[in-house]
This record gives C-alpha cells, sequence and structure tokens, in this order.
DNA sequence: ATGACGTCG
DNA sequence: AAAACGACGTCAT
C-alpha cells in the first residue's frame, strides 16, 4: 500500500522542513502520465492502475526525479493557495473591475460565423499497423519502444496509454504486443487522409501528423450542407478511402472543436452550436485540463484555488492576475468565455523557429564517448538543416543527466552554421565547460538545436522567369571528403595530447577545406539574407573574436585543442578556475526562497 | 540573450 | 534494469 512516504534524505536544502504524507497522491497522478485526459481510459480502475505504476516506478531515477518536481510543485502551490487567501481579505474592487471589463472587451471579439473543425484519427499509428496485420485488432497493442506513442483500444482497457514506458506497460498488461515504429508508413496514410481533407477546405491546417483543422464554413455554404452532414460525409469518406476512421468536433472556433473531437472519440463526432448560450454552456462545466494549453501543472495550481473547470474561472476573475500574472489571466478569461481562433491556415505558412535533434542512451561518463555522441548529434543536425534548408545563428547543447535533470547551454557562432563540423566545434566547448561545472557528470541523453535560423533557400530569383533550381544548397563536398573529415575530427583530439603544432597545422588545413568555398555556388549565395557580422566572444576563454571573411575563425579550434591537452596532461589534478567550482557547489541547492523576498509566483503565457 | 520549465502530439 | 522526440511558448534574470 501507499503507507511510507519514502524516506527522505532531509538535510539542509529543504529550508521548509515539513513534508506533508499525501505528496503521494500528487505524485502518483503525476506518474500516470500527461495524457489521463485521453479516450478509452473512462472504465479504467485508475486506483489500481496507478498503484501498479506506482510500484513498478519506486526507487528508480526516474521516479526520484518526479519526486523531487512533484515536491517543489507541492511547495508552489502552497504558496499559491497562501497567496490567494491572503488577496481575499483585501479590497479587490479595482481587480473585479479590471477583470471584468477585460471580460467585456472580450465579448465583442466574440465570432460565431465560422464553422471550425477538428479531425483527430482514432490511435493513428495503432491503426495503420492494424491494417496490415488485421489480427493485432483484438489484442492489445502498442506502438513505440522505450515509450509508447499510442495503443489501440484494447490496450487501453488495461490503462496503457501513449507516453508510458513500455515496462511499465508490460507490468499492466503482460500480453501487450509492441511494434516499432514506422514513420515512413504513418506519414504515407496522413497524406492518403489529406487529400480527402483537402476537398473540405483547401486551406486546411496540419496540426500533426494525425490531427487537422478545418475552417467549413465556404463548403458548407456551397453545398447547402448542415455543418455536421458535412463532418458527417467527410468522416466516412476517410473510413471508406482510407480504412482509417477518424472522430471530429465542430465548434465555433478552433479551441471548442479540439476539445470536442475528443467527446465521441472513437469513430465518432461532437458538436457545439454557434450560439453564444451554447458555448457558455459547454464551458461551465469543462475541466480545465481539456484545455489545450492547461497540463497537469497548471491544473494543480487552478485547482488549489478552487478552480476545477471552466466556469470555475469566473468567481476567481479577481484574483487571477495577481496569481499568475497578467497573460494567464487573459488565456483564462478567453477559456471561461469559450473563445478561440477561426482563422485556419496552411501550416507552411507558418515560419519555423528552430530545428533540433536530441537521443537517449544508455548511462555515459566516459569523455571519449560523449564526443563520440555530439559527433553523431552534430551529423543528424547537419541532415535536418540540409533538408530544412536553414541554418542556425544560435547553438544550443541540451543534456539530461542521469538523474533526469535537464541542463541547456548555448551559444552564438560568428556565422549562422550547418555543417556537422562546425556544430561540433561550438558546441564542444559547451560540452567541455558542462563537464568542468559536474564532476563526474553522467548523461542519458544529448542534443542539439539551433535557432535564429537563417533560410538558405534562394526564393525570389525567378522574376524574370528563371527557375529556382530546387538544388540542395549544400554542395560544398563531395562525399568521400565528409568520411575523412569525420576522421580527422576524431584524429584532432587524440592529436591534441601531442603536439600543439602539428595540430595546429592540420586544423588550418582542414578549415581551408571545410569552409564554404565560394567558387562553387554559381548562383548567389543565399538569396535575400544578409547575415550581419555578430560579435562573438570564445566561449572558452571569453575574447572577444571576429570572423574572418569566410565566416569563421580558427580562434575557438585553437583555444579548444589548448583546452584538450591542459585536461589531457593535467587531469586529476584541478586546473578548474574557481568559478566553475562556485558554480558546480550551487548547483545541488536550489534557489529556496526565503522569506522577505515577495512574490516568487511564476507567470505563464500562452499563444496569442 | 540565456536557461529553466511547461505543453502538445 | 527500464520513461521519447521535436517543436513551440513563457518567465526570470
Amino acid at each position: 500500500m501507499a503507507g511510507e512516504s519514502t524516506d527522505r534524505v532531509v538535510d539542509e536544502d529543504n529550508g521548509s522542513g515539513h513534508d506533508k504524507d499525501n505528496d503521494n497522491d500528487t505524485l502518483k497522478y503525476q506518474l500516470l502520465g500527461p495524457s489521463l485526459t485521453k479516450a478509452g481510459q473512462d472504465a479504467v480502475d485508475q486506483q489500481k492502475v496507478s498503484e501498479i505504476i506506482y510500484n513498478a516506478s519506486k526507487g528508480s531515477k526516474f521516479f526520484n526525479h518526479e519526486q523531487e518536481r512533484d515536491r517543489n510543485q507541492t511547495l508552489k502551490i502552497e504558496r499559491i493557495a497562501a497567496e490567494k487567501v491572503r488577496l481575499e481579505k483585501l479590497d479587490l474592487s479595482y481587480d473585479l473591475r479590471r477583470a471584468d471589463e477585460y471580460l467585456a472587451e472580450l465579448e465583442l471579439t466574440r465570432d460565431l460565423s465560422q464553422y471550425v473543425i477538428h479531425v483527430d484519427c482514432d490511435a493513428f499509428f495503432a491503426a495503420v499497423e492494424e491494417l496490415d496485420r488485421p489480427e493485432l485488432k483484438t489484442v492489445p497493442m502498442a506502438v513505440g519502444k522505450g515509450v509508447l506513442t499510442t495503443c489501440n483500444y484494447v490496450a487501453r482497457k488495461f490503462g496503457i496509454r501513449s507516453g508510458m514506458a513500455s515496462f511499465v506497460a508490460k507490468k499492466l498488461c503482460p500480453q501487450l504486443v509492441l511494434l516499432p515504429s514506422n514513420y515512413e508508413k504513418y506519414t504515407a496514410k496522413a497524406t492518403e487522409i489529406r487529400k480527402i481533407l483537402a476537398q473540405y477546405d483547401p486551406l486546411f491546417e496540419s496540426a500533426s501528423c494525425d490531427e487537422a483543422y478545418l475552417n467549413i464554413t465556404a463548403y458548407c455554404d456551397e453545398n447547402q450542407m448542415d455543418p455536421e452532414d458535412a463532418v458527417q460525409s467527410l468522416r466516412s469518406e476517410v473510413l471508406e478511402n482510407t480504412k482509417i476512421s477518424v472522430s471530429a468536433g465542430i465548434a465555433p472556433n478552433a479551441k471548442i472543436a479540439k476539445i470536442s473531437s475528443n467527446i465521441n472519440k472513437p469513430n465518432g463526432q461532437f458538436r457545439v452550436a454557434n450560439e453564444r448560450t451554447a458555448v457558455m454552456e459547454f464551458m461551465q462545466s469543462l475541466p480545465c485540463r481539456k484545455v489545450n494549453g492547461i497540463g497537469r501543472v497548471f491544473e494543480r495550481e487552478l485547482d488549489s484555488i478552487g478552480i476545477k473547470t471552466c466556469g470555475d474561472i469566473y468567481p476567481h476573475r479577481a484574483v487571477l492576475t495577481k496569481l499568475f500574472g497578467e497573460k494567464a489571466f487573459q488565456f483564462l478569461a478567453q477559456c471561461y468565455l469559450g473563445l478561440g481562433r477561426t482563422n485556419i491556415e496552411p501550416v507552411e505558412t507558418h515560419e519555423r523557429k528552430s530545428v533540433s535533434t536530441e537521443t537517449t542512451f544508455h548511462e555515459i561518463g566516459d569523455k571519449e564517448e560523449l564526443r563520440a555522441k555530439l559527433r553523431w548529434a552534430a551529423e543528424e543536425m547537419e541532415k535536418d538543416l540540409t533538408r530544412t534548408q536553414f541554418k542556425g545563428r544560435t547553438l544550443c547543447l541540451k543534456v539530461k543527466l542521469h538523474t533526469f535533470e535537464v541542463l541547456t547551454r548555448q551559444t552564438a557562432p560568428p556565422r549562422a552554421v550547418s555543417q556537422a563540423k562546425d556544430l561540433y566545434t561550438y558546441a564542444l566547448p559547451m560540452l567541455i565547460k558542462l563537464e568542468k561545472e559536474i564532476p563526474g557528470m553522467k548523461l542519458r541523453l544529448l542534443g542539439l538545436r539551433c535557432s535564429n535560423l537563417v533560410t538558405t533557400k534562394k526564393t525570389g530569383l525567378n522574376f524574370f522567369g528563371f527557375t529556382t533550381q530546387p538544388k540542395p544548397p549544400t554542395v560544398e563536398l563531395p562525399e568521400p571528403n565528409k568520411e575523412h573529415e569525420i576522421g580527422a575530427e576524431e584524429a584532432f583530439e587524440a592529436a591534441a595530447r601531442q603536439e600543439v603544432q602539428d595540430e595546429m597545422n592540420d586544423l588550418e588545413q582542414l578549415s581551408q577545406e571545410a569552409v564554404i568555398p565560394g567558387p562553387s555556388a554559381p548562383t548567389i549565395e543565399t538569396g535575400p539574407v544578409e547575415e550581419p557580422p555578430a560579435q562573438w566572444e570564445c566561449p572558452i576563454c571569453s575574447k572577444p573574436q571576429v570572423a574572418d571573411d569566410r565566416g569563421f575563425n580558427d580562434h575557438v579550434d585553437f583555444c579548444l585543442s589548448r583546452q584538450t591537452i591542459r585536461e589531457a596532461t593535467q587531469d586529476t589534478h584541478s586546473v578548474v578556475d574557481e568559478p566553475s567550482l562556485a558554480i558546480a557547489a550551487s548547483r545541488k541547492r536550489k534557489p529556496v526562497n526565503t522569506g522577505g523576498q515577495e512574490d516568487p509566483r511564476q507567470k505563464r503565457l500562452f499563444f496569442r
């Protein structure tokens, strides 16, 4: 049973001292995973499921990390609840009036003229697999390796959900069939489905592989059709032609359509009429958690002040800004009123903000192995950047420690980067810094992300009728050279331990070869983008740097090789500079906000 | 700007 | 024994 509240190592990092025994309840709820609200779980005994998950997890590093998070969240919501009590003793008439004014203002923006629908495939990945192997329809089955991405409805009866660790799922249902995911197959199927969706709204918006928003107002007009009939026909058309069942929500805006598509899942639809009363009524009893954007954490925080449904927001409107911030208040106000966006547009019109790659692996502490992982990530990243036709002005390294703690470090190279060699060159110093900050660092994940993107697409060149050749922008090196480059990169670190001079020569050669060669680009380099010569400082020695006219700078390579040598020769006897030590020491002590400090409340903002 | 964190599918 | 990945967004500093 749930008796013991685990043996807490209570040391000085816990200023508040006290610890509720019922912490386990929230923790267990947390462990149930993020998709508790998904369909197919209604008949499941969640108590029992939660016990099993808890027992399967107990003591693991993952569990300990979740426990830590849960503790912090609990502290935070205690502060929120206490603050709310304090606020309510004050005169809130000003806040009340402001809230009401905002609500009135929002009300004027209400648009009930559009039919927006959200289409959602039922257990999509699992359904696609079942097409190939119909015998799986009757047995519990899930897709995904370490973590499940989807499971069929038979599996859901056992309490299995997407996002669940597969070994936990096996505990809940030993006969569960696990399939590896096959994204090509799923995207191919998704393309078939989208072809049909396009007939109903050519400007539909793919929200993900298996979801889409459509505005069918025009379609209904032109065909003199009721939206429900239109969606009925859309769904049967999809089912007949692709053998995939989909559910749909029909509503005056995207927010409500999204919620509605879940209501009669699987293979069903639900409509909220385009009338104010229908909308208000629908929201009134709707649990906040169902709204896209309110997750497990915010749900708990809202619950702690007595808000469970969207209707509960109204009576609390006067304190929301002070407790959660202006943006959160505005978002909640829209939830209460059931407002949402009505303009649906193709996802291609959105500009991408970042490109990233990351992988999880067995715990690694060995420095060489970590570099190999970083190199691999850099290569993956280069592929992704090539495919998406971007370079990154800023580069971010992400690691997850063996404790599941996640850290990120970012840097702004002197020029936008896209080649594996450069990605590696600029990421490695960040990794090295982390290794210094965290003695004995062991990782279970490593990833890279590029943001501040610069497009390498050759756009706008065809106003004289020139067809833009869709040639991939990276034409730098013939294949064999790439191999050589990687090999040399390995050699780099090894050689660094021996002779600086020789190494520098090698590096110079490498740089000459690897850096963007002007002549091989026949057309204008990268169309419209004019990269400003960023000012930048070396992540190792912090000296200000200037990029040369090829866009790069050998200083980092140089500094890096010195660094590597120092590490190799003096490793045990630490030359580690004091600041790093200070950071390392302070890391573990969480910023326990001491008494006098006011208002540590976290604010959040949602889209739009 | 940078890093932590929340959220979604 | 064992808990993903990629993308987006905020906030505090």
